[in-house]
DNA sequence: TCTGGGGTCCTATTCCTA
DNA sequence: TCTGTAGGAATAGGACCC
């Protein structure tokens, strides 16, 4: 079957206003009000806001302070990954009721295939709408739904069946929208060359430059001008796209490629000190994180953001995968100690690449010893007993106090909490 | 207006080795 | 042995996505 010319078997599953969206469940007080989620702190950013905030113009990615210039009667919440997950499960218990072919992009998005659905539940859209009624119904949540014969297009229509913020209230989309075989490019040619996947502010910035603003302007243009202007991956992959052809299969599951962990910092940190503190604190939840998916990786990468906000990365590829706090903190340290701190620190990161199943435990003879494996399991014991916070480092005894980083502790920024 | 944190992928450069 | 070169791995940076 070639690609794009299909029946519609693709459908992207958009939730609407996800986590905003949650926090009105578990608080009812909430709703009809403009709800932020995000870092409430200086330099906190939206994660997500209910419609009635975006009817004043916030969004997600906007810094927090210009959220609340935006809206000062908006109510922040600081947000709660592992809820989110909570629902994201359960909404994909009810994707997985109609076929296995489910890919999840986020905690609240997805592609579900239902080519071989369609003999039991019927054709794409009624299947459409049997999930958006679904989640209604089961979990309390509005979603959105786009019908397509390629993921593009899916995600394309899914973004056009939302709903909309006005100052008046809420206006109700469509729900779902279905884009039929035929129908393709008089859909995709009048959007704006930025609806297409991996053209961000600066690719459409170039394009703008040359003239092309709408996805029919660049499908005009020559496929080798197109590859001369962005390169041959990016040029040939959107021109294809401009004449929505897109192959990519819905795919259940791909192994991760990196781990990693970083954190801007409430007050720029300039004292060695602090930073090596840092990176123990983040090594260790990292190498946690690791261990807890049975991986293990052989590039220690240290990601430094100064106060002027230009960002530079160190890394460095070790002879044997490691999946201990002690052995990433020793080459993260080692890292950061080529870096000069001097002008200030505003985000310090540590991750880890090149990754492989498990680590070869009876290969530790590097840095730190044998040893390390056995420990870094005892550790993970006990904290699976007795909570995260049970054991870390020595090295963050002192000052702090024995505080250990896990994701989703500062999702949205340094400080701030929830606003009153 | 002052920019989070989790990632993926691509490109250019450098270095090593066959 | 010298020199050129081709290719791969490692490294750094950047754009993009949710």
């Amino acid at each position: 079957m070639p690609a794009g010319t299909g029946e519609p078997t693709i459908l992207h599953v958009d939730m609407d206003a996800f986590y905003a969206s949650v926090e009105v469940l578990r608080d009812p007080s909430l709703a009809g009000r403009p709800v932020i989620v995000g870092g409430a702190g200086d330099r906190g950013v939206v994660a997500s806001c209910s419609y009635e905030a975006r009817a004043y113009g916030v969004a997600s990615a906007m810094p927090s302070a210009r959220a609340r210039r935006l809206c000062p009667s908006a109510v922040f919440v600081h947000g709660d990954l592992s809820r989110y997950g909570e629902y994201s499960r359960r909404i994909h218990a009810v994707f997985t009721s109609y076929t296995p072919l489910v890919e999840g992009i986020s905690l609240d998005e997805a592609f579900l295939d239902v080519g071989g659905a369609r003999r039991l539940f019927g054709p794409a859209p009624d299947i459409a709408a049997a999930v958006r009624r679904r989640i209604r119904d089961e979990v309390g949540l509005g979603c959105s739904v786009g019908v397509a014969p390629s993921k593009l297009l899916a995600k394309l229509a899914s973004k056009q069946a939302k709903p909309r913020a006005s100052l008046s209230g809420v206006v109700e989309g469509p729900g779902v929208v279905v884009v039929r075989p035929g129908e393709e490019l008089a859909f995709l040619h009048p959007m704006p060359v930025g609806a297409l996947w991996g053209v961000g502010p600066r690719t459409a910035d170039k394009l703008r430059a040359k003239g092309v603003g709408t996805v029919g302007d660049l499908a005009a243009v020559p496929r080798a001008t197109v590859v001369e202007w962005l390169g041959p991956a990016a040029g040939t992959q959107l021109w294809e796209l401009a004449w929505a052809r897109d192959a990519r299969p819905v795919e259940p599951s791909r192994p991760p490629k990196s781990v990693g962990h970083e954190e801007t910092f409430a007050v720029d940190l300039r004292e060695r000190a602090d930073l090596h503190r840092e990176v123990v604190r983040q090594s260790d939840a990292v190498a946690a994180r690791l261990r807890g998916a049975g991986l293990a990786g052989r590039t220690v990468t240290v990601k430094v953001r100064f106060n002027d906000f230009a960002t530079i990365t160190r890394s460095r590829t070790l002879p044997e995968a490691v999946d201990t706090a002690p052995e990433l903190a020793s080459a993260a340290g080692a890292l950061l100690d080529g870096v000069d701190a001097g002008p200030g620190v505003r985000l310090l990161g540590v991750s880890v690449g090149n990754l492989t199943e498990g680590a070869a435990r009876q290969l530790e003879l590097g840095v730190g010893g044998p040893g390390w494996g056995e420990a870094s399991e005892a550790v993970d014991g006990v904290r699976a007993r007795f909570g995260p916070d049970a054991v870390g480092p020595a090295a963050l005894l002192g000052g702090g106090g024995l505080r250990v980083r896990r994701p989703g502790d500062q999702q949205w920024g340094p400080g701030g909490g929830s606003a009153p």
